[in-house]
DNA sequence: AAACAAACTTACTTAGTAGTAAGTAAAACA
DNA sequence: TGTTTTACTTACTACTAAGTAAGTTTGTTT
């Protein structure tokens, strides 16, 4: 049983299992919790489809997480810590800014459309920004400079490099390129996984210097 | 009494006031059903929320909108007219389609920011995509290919005049830069409204002919 | 004046939500 | 070996959600 059902949408997380299996009861809980906020926002996931999912009880889950918030706040807290170890595993590699912008793009966007339409955590904690706890609004905004200065760098080094070509201010053009990315993903669910893609192509049109 | 208060975030709709009072019930509860799901999810307001705010019960809701599909459906139906009527009138503007493309862009999503930090309704349905009912799905996914359509159009208009120029096909970079308008709305909730000014202006560098 | 329908209110049901208090089994510790 | 701690379960509470059935008011039609 590796469904769960939120609003008469049934959901597969097979692709977690491998995952949940070998961690224990409280790491479960923020991986299958990242991924129901990114699938359906933080006001449409509850205690009991993780419980029920991880075949516990809800009260296990406050055992762990004693409030919604908590959890919230060590789901965001998770998903920066990977994208902060993913970054330091890719600032050893000797690639040029297309090729690592390249990287970036689908190691931070592009899985998220393949494994279950999941929105990126900017976006799922931008929608519901006005009904989540103050502390997960700190870090969210916190999270997006954080992925703005990543991005900024990598367009610093490609425009150094005479790789990219853009107007207007390298950290301007980094947040419409992220902005982008972000609405394709949600665009994405309604028109398709292609619109990803395009999204992608479009950012690369747009950047890659004209011979 | 102007405000309505949703997970301890209270938020003023005066600027509704003026046109709630001057229609009947069943449009105060689209326009404000329409305000509510924009800033807070379908997952996110109640019919608790809008009897309160409306000063009625939430059965006189009922008693127009059956069930809570009903109203979402007629929420995003009236967006959709609102936006073919206005489409009607812009249309017989004799304007460039630079000045066009400005215009839309405010028009649809410039307003929304200084209104209630509102996301756009393809957005809005896009967060919530898999806890909406199938009718609503599938009136985003129109309503989505109209926008799309109008977008496109416009590019298409100023390439011709020599106004714009870029890369790609038309259609994907009118897609790209909705989706770029899409996710400014969202961020600008996080990193403030300066963020959309900042989206529109990198759309208009990537678009206009370089002299 | 009587009948009807529109637009509600009152009062409720059912189901789901976050959260809690008290108890339990097994592992770790002293 | 006895005690404490960890990681739960059982069994609840308080609350909010959507939705409904029956009654009430008000205005309109016949």
């Amino acid at each position: 049983m590796s469904d769960i059902t939120i609003a008469s949408h049934s959901y597969s997380f097979d692709y977690l299992d491998n995952k949940l299996s070998k961690v224990d009861t409280r790491e479960k809980i923020i991986y299958l919790g990242e991924a129901l906020f990114q699938q359906f926002g933080y006001n449409g996931f509850s205690y009991k489809h993780i419980s029920d999912k991880l075949g516990i009880k809800n009260a296990a889950i406050h055992y762990h997480f004693p409030s919604k918030e908590d959890l919230g706040v060590a789901i965001i807290t998770h998903s920066r810590n990977r994208l902060e170890r993913w970054k330091e595993k890719m600032d050893t590699l000797d690639i040029s800014p297309t090729e690592k912008l390249e990287k970036y793009i689908d190691g931070m966007y592009g899985w998220q459309i393949e494994k279950g339409n999941r929105i990126c955590m900017i976006a799922a904690t931008g929608t519901d920004y006005f009904s989540i706890p103050e502390k997960m609004q700190q870090q969210a905004q916190s999270l997006g400079y954080f992925i703005r200065k990543i991005y900024t760098e990598i367009l610093e080094e490609g425009l150094k490099k005479g790789e990219f070509q853009f107007e207007g201010e390298t950290k301007y053009q980094a947040l419409s390129i992220l902005m982008t990315l972000q609405g394709s993903l949600m665009t994405a669910r309604l028109h398709g996984k292609e619109v990803f893609q395009i999204a992608k192509k479009q950012i690369f049109l747009n950047l890659i210097t004209k011979k």
